[in-house]
DNA sequence: AATTTCATGTAACCAGTTACATGATTCA
DNA sequence: TGAATCATGTAACTGGTTACATGAAATT
């Protein structure tokens, strides 16, 4: 039971954002659904189960706005075990899958990451970020170059495309040290 | 009925892998589990499923070989169908979607074009996908500066997170282009 | 008065994951 | 002879999609 399942994707967004601040359903999938961050659901029927599943694991908490009003509004915010869960997943080591199938997962955790772990150990973060992506680098170079060697243009060409994605994960992770080594004193 | 809905992203690998040559469910298993294709399934739980599912609808065809011995192995072949909806598939439009949600799916569609639609084909493809590419960029651009504009530097950095990796989807289809041009000859 | 936006939810469906089950063949 | 690999599959579970349903509040 040392690392709990991690969370997915959308209950680790969900996660996240409540912990910057209460929001309701209709507010997740606002700001799913106009914000950057909006690689997500934003459908009702993937956003309110999810909330409720969160509920019942305690690690969310809805608190009803205007309970006598005819339009009650459900808020909800972080409980202490749901920070918890939240700091655990931010905190999880990286591992080989999540640089092949979870890279979206990795971002989104250094998204929330300043505010929940601080600026340190977010650095840390990218630092293991970087290793971890430039690991997986040589055996995608391999390929392509093999891929090359026997003449297969077009499947080197494919295989270079991932290359390309794993030097520009690389090359955000370097930029992004700088900047929030230079930002030290800043939010 | 114009655009029938696009193919899943395993099944359009499973029909993409079959065109090239007929394979059982245990040969689509160990590709991708040792290809760089690899971000699927491999799982035997999703992969038959969905060769069941192809089968139905007639897009592939199994033929049992060594149906005396033992051992029969069943082993899948594109049908004319398969291949009509792999073409229809590979040739679908690319759209503000597909560039958002399915970048994996475009990368894999690209994968197999060169054999299915043929060079000049492909070529217009990653024109089309560099150019999409670059329509998104600007709305990501604005949104990176606005937050490093309000002094949320951490926020910036997660945004540019996304603008690096469409940058290289861009630098990769223009140099995919140039390197595809000047193989002309080849395969 | 009509439309849009706010706001919450459910139900049927689909597809993928994990784990299980089975048994042949090949290799050490 | 025992382990690894070949080979095919199923079952329970999970979670996301699409579509539906409802109705209040705000805007035009």
């Amino acid at each position: 039971m040392q690392s709990p399942k991690p969370e997915s994707v959308l209950s680790l967004a969900i996660l996240g954002l409540v912990s910057q601040h209460p929001r309701s359903g209709y507010d997740l999938r606002k700001t799913f659904a106009t914000t950057p961050m909006g690689h997500f659901s934003s459908s009702p029927g993937a956003i309110y189960p999810a909330l409720k599943r969160l509920e019942e694991r305690g690690l969310v908490e809805g608190k009803t706005e205007g309970a006598d009003t005819l339009k009650p509004k459900r808020v909800f915010g972080l409980t202490d075990d749901g920070l918890e869960t939240l700091r655990a997943e931010l905190r999880r080591p990286i591992g080989r899958d999540d640089v092949i199938w979870h890279v979206e997962a990795l971002v989104l955790r250094f998204a929330f990451m300043g505010d929940v772990l601080g600026r340190p150990a977010t650095l840390e973060f990218l630092g293991a970020f970087r290793d971890r992506m430039a690991d997986y680098l040589p055996t995608l170079e391999q390929t392509a170059q093999e891929l090359k060697d026997e003449g297969r243009t077009h499947a080197a060409v494919a295989v270079s495309h991932g290359l390309e994605q794993y030097r520009a994960h690389i090359r955000w992770a370097t930029a992004a040290t700088q900047t929030l080594s230079q930002d030290a004193d800043r939010e």
